[in-house]
DNA sequence: GATGCAAATGCAAGCTACTTGCATCTAGGA
DNA sequence: TCCTAGATGCAAGTAGCTTGCATTTGCATC
């Protein structure tokens, strides 16, 4: 998809079809709003948490805390988007699943995809994406140990950034 | 101190001197209150919330809320304590930091020491302790491709226990 | 054993981060 | 174009802390 007429400037009008498929295929009506959450998504590849998300939507045209909040449940539920909690912050986060990698990257992809991890300056508040994950092994031994059957995982690291260090 | 009167009954009136010593080494001042809550976390080998914990410890005598978050904030400052929190739940999880395993159990130790990590059941709610961690080569890893100085980490599982399969 | 003061407590009020109800509007299939 | 399930704005409600303040108490000192 090298499309013609590149994008210079993140359209918050218009998503990549991929992703408006993928709002339909999970029963989401894309509607102007969602289109500007989504797209803060796909151009700033950070966590947002509600309220950030929403000061940032705001910068540009006004859009209801509860409608942002009901934006995130929806994609939320329609897989598009994970979300995680820190401890000693109050607020949930939000992140977006990227569809696993495909060989080439559509856009200015960051360089991570689908689940992933965090970590977090203690000091500046700073977060920086993880590629690591959990090793297998250590999942069998979570599992062998526990008896559980293990479906998701969740992993932070906190610490100091090259800049707070 | 091999006092007299053995203990027959967990006496929430008394706590192991060690954890005793770790409090006054904290600078928090031993009250009949911090015993019941210091209590909890020695009998019931899991992770409390502020709110199940003032539920637990109203069961025998009053004692409020505020004290309660109050012991919890200076346990966790004096690091007896570690606190977590889970996607999708909403309360903040607090967990005793056993003092990395003497060689011989005092009281009813339930084998598991200083950090560790939990599961918790989709279905149920039950939480189970994990004697499993992030492997070194891991830390190593995130290290390297962030750039950070790792202090910290927080690891959960989620699953289906043995009996909800 | 009495004293003094920093720290802990109870009680109430306040705050943040959602979360929901409802009347109105709209995306998108027929 | 029409219809309706679902989205939106606005406002009110709730959970889970968090803090202020007057009073009590642990405990170091005398
Ligand atoms: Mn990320
Ligand atoms: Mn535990
Ligand atoms: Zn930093
Ligand atoms: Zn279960």
């Amino acid at each position: 998809m090298k499309d013609r007429e590149a994008k210079k400037i993140p359209d918050r009008e218009a998503l990549p079809p991929a992703w408006e498929e993928k709002l339909r295929s999970g029963k989401v009506k894309v509607t102007p709003n969602r289109r500007r959450v989504l797209g803060r998504f796909l151009d700033a590849d950070a966590p947002w948490t509600l309220k950030s998300l929403h000061r940032a939507l705001n910068e540009g045209e006004a859009c209801e805390l509860s409608s942002v909040y009901r934006a995130l449940s929806a994609f939320r539920t329609a897989g598009l988007l994970e979300e995680f909690r820190l401890p000693g912050k109050r607020e949930t986060y939000y992140s977006l699943l990227r569809p696993s990698a495909g060989r080439r990257g559509q856009g200015k992809s960051s360089g991570h995809d689908h689940h992933h991890h965090h970590i977090v300056c203690q000091d500046c508040g700073t977060v920086s994406h993880l590629d690591v994950c959990v090793p297998t092994a250590l999942l069998g031994r979570v599992e062998d140990a526990s008896g559980f059957r293990v479906t998701e995982h969740h992993l932070e690291f906190k610490g100091l950034c090259g800049a707070c260090r």
